[in-house]
DNA sequence: ATTAGCACTCTAAACAGGTGAGTGCTACTT
DNA sequence: AAGTAGCACTCACCTGTTTAGAGTGCTAAT
């Protein structure tokens, strides 16, 4: 039913749709694909297709475009792999190229995927899970206040201030420094909870909640650290993109409720160079009906975070798929080392 | 020649336009508001203020809306401060309340700044110029790889990756760390900077460009440090606002540029609370013909930093003004604190 | 299975008239 | 001199109508 003929005509609709923006009629379609038919033709192989949900028209007398359907079958088995033009390549490499620390690196990937892809890109921090504590530092600010600095081999810093319960002292904040570094001197964070936990047995009695407040500080921070954080770039390909400003208005107010953009984000498929897809109702979030996702995970190893580009669905999938794994290995390849 | 009704008038004109967004008329003038004259009077004061160049019809047979140089009379001598309502300070109390970190401060802050202006808010983080240094750390990454990192008494922390010409070694790392944070342990780190520059001095002859290059860091640091940063919210209030496209692509470029809001926001007043504003074209910024700029310098003491909304030229300026100046005091009774 | 031909549908653009908000002007009033 | 009433005029906007064209679906022929 759905053989040879009727899959490029598919193909075609999808390319023509994406590049022009306008329905495509069957006419169009012999004239700029070499298609060896007539358009009457393409007119029974559209009917069918239209049958079987994959694309549809506007109104009566236009052209069709592709559905949600089409598009998803367009990427999961008619895209051709577009490689990326040495001009790009070479784009990624200067950009990421040189000594920086995370930060930076991740600031410039995100813009890089932005220019590339000419939609909004969006970067997940790599969650804290699997990187490794260099060092810990404790600070008092006041009495009763300290800041808790953790660097990670990655050259992340993360800080957090905690209130205790009791003042801790000069010496005892010294002593529970040296303890954590110690401590979390370990493979990876999570393994030295439970030793973090006995912590306070070795200080005395009255500043015990404090060590606790501290410990639960640290703890808290590995849990919720960057791994909840994103960086946007592109925002403003947005309005290049959208037809109107009823389809707007949400895209950008999900963009802005990180929450939702994080959901979608961890959901997806978490191998390292792993390109998958949501397109429009397939991200099942009011407001992003017309907006599709090409998102990979990254990070050394096992995917640690996630990074993508959000853009209409009538988008370059081919392009963006390309783009979005490229950075993507390319990140994990600078985080690796 | 611009006497008393006159004002009134144009007063009413500004306020009706603000909130119906359409070209206000003589006859609705005259029923809004309670002047007791007739419509006819008031066409003639409106000749009066076009030919000032004050007002302006979008067509002949429309009403009139302010030009940028009515706004401006009208921000500067006809607007009423309009005190925050309980709700808003209560708002903005609750928000900024409990013990927070410097970028929890920042990032509730400029929420609050959007929500209550329904604009586009943004804060530059507060330079480093001012501020004190509490604590050095530096953290060698690799043979010559080091990470410096900068608490500051407002609990901030900056970190900058270092590339070494020759490697440090953990001993001469260690005396340095412990160098560096005895010599700027002073008022401000700027009046540290000649005590620094000498630092090298102390170590052994093949150290010595390492121990330079990190001082150059700390200097770089200090130099471009936080105060570059932006943060933005609101976003998707430009939506809303925006009539068209056309006015609004620019607006995100410019907000995604953070170069050119940075640049506006430091040109203005740096008086802490003192609200300044830019309307229209005296952004002198391609793209922000139809946008003004609402700002005021926050900080301890003198302004060390600017915030401010970003929004549609047809703004609620004394609400606008209200709410900027507001958060701006409270931020800087806190960063005092 | 493919195609040519044709009638049909429906949108978008172009056009025309009517409506009304709003103005500017002039002559009149206080 | 300042304010007002009246009135003619302008022009965007709405509405309805027409037209052109793109594209389709169907049928009959190859």
């Amino acid at each position: 039913m759905l053989d040879e003929r009727r899959m490029a005509v598919l193909r075609a609709i999808v390319e023509d749709y994406v590049s022009t923006g306008e329905p495509v009629g069957s006419r169009g379609l012999v004239e700029r694909h070499g298609l060896g038919v007539s358009p009457a033709t393409i007119r029974n192989d559209m009917a069918v297709l239209e049958e079987a949900g994959l694309i549809t028209q506007p109104h009566t007398s236009a052209g069709r475009i592709p559905t949600d359907a089409g598009y998803r079958l367009f990427v999961d088995q008619l895209a051709t792999v577009k490689p990326l033009s040495s001009a790009e390549r070479r784009a990624i490499q200067t950009l990421l190229d040189g000594p920086l620390d995370l930060d930076q690196i991740v600031s410039r990937a995100v813009r890089a995927l932005a220019q590339l892809t000419h939609q909004v890109a969006v970067i997940q921090y790599p969650s804290l899970r699997v990187t490794r504590v260099r060092h810990i530092e404790l600070i008092e600010l006041a009495p009763a206040r300290c800041l808790l600095v953790m660097i990670t081999d990655a050259g992340r810093v993360e800080q957090r201030l905690i209130e205790l319960p009791t003042p801790l002292g000069p010496e005892a904040t010294a002593v529970l420094r040296a303890r954590l570094n110690q401590v979390t001197a370990g493979p990876a964070l999570e393994e030295a909870f439970d030793e973090l936990d006995q912590l306070w047995a070795g200080f005395a009695e009255d500043v015990r909640p404090a060590v606790q407040a501290v410990v639960d500080g640290l703890k808290e921070m590995h849990r919720t650290g960057y791994q909840e954080r994103l960086v946007l770039a592109g925002t403003s390909n947005l309005a290049r993109a959208a037809a109107d400003f009823r389809s707007f208005m949400p895209v950008l107010e999900a963009i802005e409720e990180q929450v939702v953009l994080l959901k979608l984000l961890t959901e997806m498929s978490s191998d390292t160079g792993h390109v998958a897809i949501r397109i429009g109702h397939e991200t099942t979030q009011a407001g992003l009906e017309e907006t599709s996702l090409v998102a990979a995970g990254y990070g050394p190893g096992r995917a640690v975070a996630h990074l993508g580009v959000l853009g209409p669905t009538r988008m370059d999938y081919p392009g963006s798929i390309a783009v979005v794994r490229a950075i993507a290995l390319y990140l994990s390849r600078i985080l690796a080392a």
